[in-house]
DNA sequence: GTCAAACGCTTTTTT
DNA sequence: AGCGTTTGAC
């Protein structure tokens, strides 16, 4: 174990072995930030013998936090069993567990994910006759997130407006019906672990004194909300160690706040500030350009990345005719590739948003070539998966009313709106939620049957059915209970007997046992808990031997050995939605430099000169405003496209032999070869200084920087490229 | 209460 | 263009 730091740089040791007390450690893309993170656990545990439960880890994804526990466990073994290693919501869901005492809540809580979400806002908008349209659930819901990613709760809401009020006592009503369904959202999951800290001290203190030592992964897109859990976790030891680096920060829209570094630094006085800058993934080139893109914006610590690797091939610009062709040229190009002799699972193609990956699946499916395909809900979003999700949520919390009422007449068997009002208003009377109040209808002589009529002999069958699985939950595997979940509700002929889709939606169902298997021995809290907070990214085969396709987002983390960024494009990249602010404007080129700092060795960007647009229509575009900060020295392109003659704006498209205008901003370097062009003592003369005299001259980053002396204005500094200077 | 047709809206990114 | 939701007929 003592070589464990003679594996890493001298950067990267120093942040390994850094003494105990809060730490951040800035690191550029490719600098060897996980490595630095996992060398530290193990550093903890096996140098500084740190116990292993003694050690929270928190990532931002789930895969992360695999990867990271793989790591570990391959660098000391058997040692690392115990880490609680996480992201911010699967942490605070183990601590809300084990406190559910305490909560509004009980323990068999269940976690509400986005469609549950509107689910539920639009029974509220619809008991309190709130026009949908008026109101947008996703909009309402969106503005309670954000307050609760700030830990604003209802009582505080800020209200400036009649709107505010309204969203106000939406916010008061949706914290009602959450609890009454004992269930809570992702961001509750924060919100409840920051009050459970406030209200119970000795609970905040008992894991404060448990976690002597706190590591944070991504730190620059943590909220305030995890921030406020990191501060009380950490009161004890103060042993927080962060890593992270503002140029990756994408996550604004989800209440990432960079400021959180401020408040760490604030909030712990003298913490040490570590910078790793060597990058050990990329060219030079792709780190350049990288570069050309990233400095466009200002409020950053301006970062010089740089790599003992070599120059590399410059990077491609395609330009495509539409769409498909685009698709098609970069399959192509891979597929060529791939029949070279590359390793299909080198290459990448990430995009914007991911409606631009169906394009490119139907050209990778055309060419008969495997994929894989990151998120994009292929699986958990299936309506048949998350049908069966929903019954085995009611098994386990019967309160939970926005599964019931998805399940109750599934497939129909006589229960409708007004059967279902019925039981509504009859579990208001009785103060009992919807599920409590049918399963008591299994009750001999049950007192309201006869008020319920008809229907309610419909409702008492459903409620055996729901009873016996109850027992079955308790009494057998999980497995068991799935089967008979399907079993007794037909559910098989419900989606199999139409077309030939109804085998697909089957398989899903087949696939979606092959998991509940995994979960055989942990049981259905578990296979809950996991369902909602494991995204899609988890599930794809990791050994598959393919190209990937992913968003900017879901790259991060990540690199490939040749990446495409395709759809370089206004209103796709920066988005339509992200051109007005200037801060969303900025976090687009942030998602555009992680897309182009994953690349190791080969990057391509393309675009295309029309495309589908959301409304069907084909529709020309704009070249993205990004294009043009890349450093025209290190681009080929290779243009596609005819250029088009129409009185269209695309008269001005160039042809194959020109410098396209949007590219035309940064010149080449005049002399590359270590030759300035200008040379101490000559004679210059400039359009605003006048006539003057070369002092020196050297060559950075490519560039020619020449100080000249001016009459009557002193020595300058200039850029031999961009300032217009003559030589006499 | 169920089924089919018409309607209208959508696409930013994710734990 | 395609999907999900609402509307209207039986």
């Amino acid at each position: 174990m003592n070589d464990l730091l003679e594996r890493l740089n001298p950067q990267q040791q120093l942040a390994v072995a850094a003494p105990p007390g809060p730490t951040i450690v800035l690191a550029g893309p490719g600098s060897g930030k996980t490595r630095v993170l996992t060398y530290r656990i193990a550093y903890l545990i096996s140098v500084l013998n740190v116990p292993a439960y003694n050690i929270l880890a928190v990532t931002f994804t789930n895969k992360a936090a695999k990867q990271m526990g793989e790591r570990v466990t391959q660098l000391i073994g058997p040692h690392a069993e115990g880490i609680w290693l996480g992201t911010f919501h699967a942490i605070c869901g183990r601590i809300l567990r084990r406190e559910a005492d305490l909560l509004p809540v009980n323990k068999n809580f269940v976690i509400f994910d986005t469609d549950d979400q509107e689910a539920l806002m639009k029974q509220i908008l619809r008991d309190n006759n709130l026009d949908e349209k008026l109101y947008k659930p996703a909009s309402i819901l969106s503005a309670i997130s954000n307050s609760k990613n700030d830990l604003i709760g209802p009582e505080n809401y800020a209200v400036k407006d009649f709107r505010d009020e309204q969203v106000k006592r939406l916010y008061v009503l949706y914290q009602q019906r959450l609890a009454q369904n004992n269930a809570m959202d992702f961001d509750d999951m924060l919100v409840y672990t920051n009050q459970l800290f406030d209200n119970y001290p000795i609970v905040r203190d008992t894991y404060a004194h448990k976690f002597e030592h706190i590591l944070v992964d991504e730190f620059q897109d943590t909220n305030f909300s995890q921030y406020s859990i990191l501060r009380n976790l950490a009161r004890a030891h103060k042993n927080l160690y962060v890593v992270g680096d503002e140029d990756q920060s994408i996550y604004r829209w989800r209440g990432a706040d960079y400021r959180n570094l401020d408040r760490f630094k604030s909030d712990f006085k003298n913490a040490e500030v570590i910078l790793l800058e060597q990058n050990y993934r990329s060219t030079q080139t792709i780190l350049d350009c990288a570069m050309g893109v990233i400095d466009q914006n200002s409020n950053r610590t301006r970062k010089k990345l740089f790599t003992k690797a070599q120059t590399g091939d410059k990077i491609r610009l395609v330009v495509a005719e539409d769409d498909r062709e685009e698709a098609y040229l970069v399959v192509n190009d891979i597929r060529d590739a791939i029949r070279s002799g590359r390793n299909p699972s080198e290459f990448a193609i990430m995009y914007r948003t991911n409606a631009q990956s169906r394009v490119l699946e139907e050209a990778f499916r055309r060419e008969g070539i495997s994929y894989r395909l990151v998120g994009a809900q292929r699986f958990y979003g299936r309506k048949e998966v998350r049908d069966m999700i929903a019954f085995l949520r009611l098994v386990y919390n019967p309160m939970d009313e926005v599964s019931l009422r998805r399940v109750i007449n599934l497939p129909p068997r006589g229960i409708g709106d007004k059967t279902i009002q019925n039981l509504s208003e009859l579990a208001q009377k009785n103060g009992l939620s919807m599920g409590e109040t049918l399963l008591d209808l299994t009750r001999p002589n049950h007192p309201y049957l006869s008020e319920l009529g008809r229907s309610g002999d419909k409702l008492v069958r459903f409620a055996h059915l729901l009873t016996n699985w109850r027992h079955a939950a308790q009494e057998n595997t999980l497995s068991i209970l799935f089967d008979r979940i399907i079993a007794d509700t037909d559910y098989q002929s419900f989606i199999q007997d139409k077309s030939e889709e109804g085998l697909d939606r089957w398989e899903n169902l087949l696939e979606l046992r092959a998991v509940v298997m995994e979960y055989e021995t942990r049981g259905l809290q578990d296979f809950l808990e996991a369902m909602a907070l494991v995204a899609d990214q988890d599930t794809l085969p990791d050994e598959l031997d393919a190209p990937t396709m992913l968003t900017l987002h879901a790259a991060k983390g990540l690199e490939f050995e040749r990446v495409y960024i395709v759809g370089l494009d206004e209103m796709l990249l920066p988005h339509s939605h992200s051109r007005e602010e200037e801060e969303d404007l900025a976090e687009e080129r942030r998602l555009l430099y992680v897309g182009i700092t994953r690349a190791r060795k080969k990057l391509t960007l393309t675009r295309a000169l029309r495309r589908r647009s959301p409304y069907g229509t084909y529709e020309d575009t704009v070249p993205s405003r990004f294009l043009k900060d890349l450093p025209t020295y290190l681009v080929q392109q290779d243009i596609y496209a005819q250029p088009r003659r129409s009185n269209s704006s695309w008269d001005r498209e160039p042809s194959r032999w020109e410098t396209p205008s949007w590219l035309r901003n940064t010149p080449m370097p005049m002399d590359k070869p270590a030759n300035t062009r200008f040379k101490s003592g000559m004679q210059v003369s400039h359009p605003t200084y006048g006539h003057g005299v070369v002092k020196s001259s050297k060559l950075e980053q490519g560039d020619e920087t020449v100080e000249v002396y001016f009459e009557g204005h002193g020595l300058k500094a200039l850029i031999a490229s961009l300032a217009k200077l003559d030589i006499l």
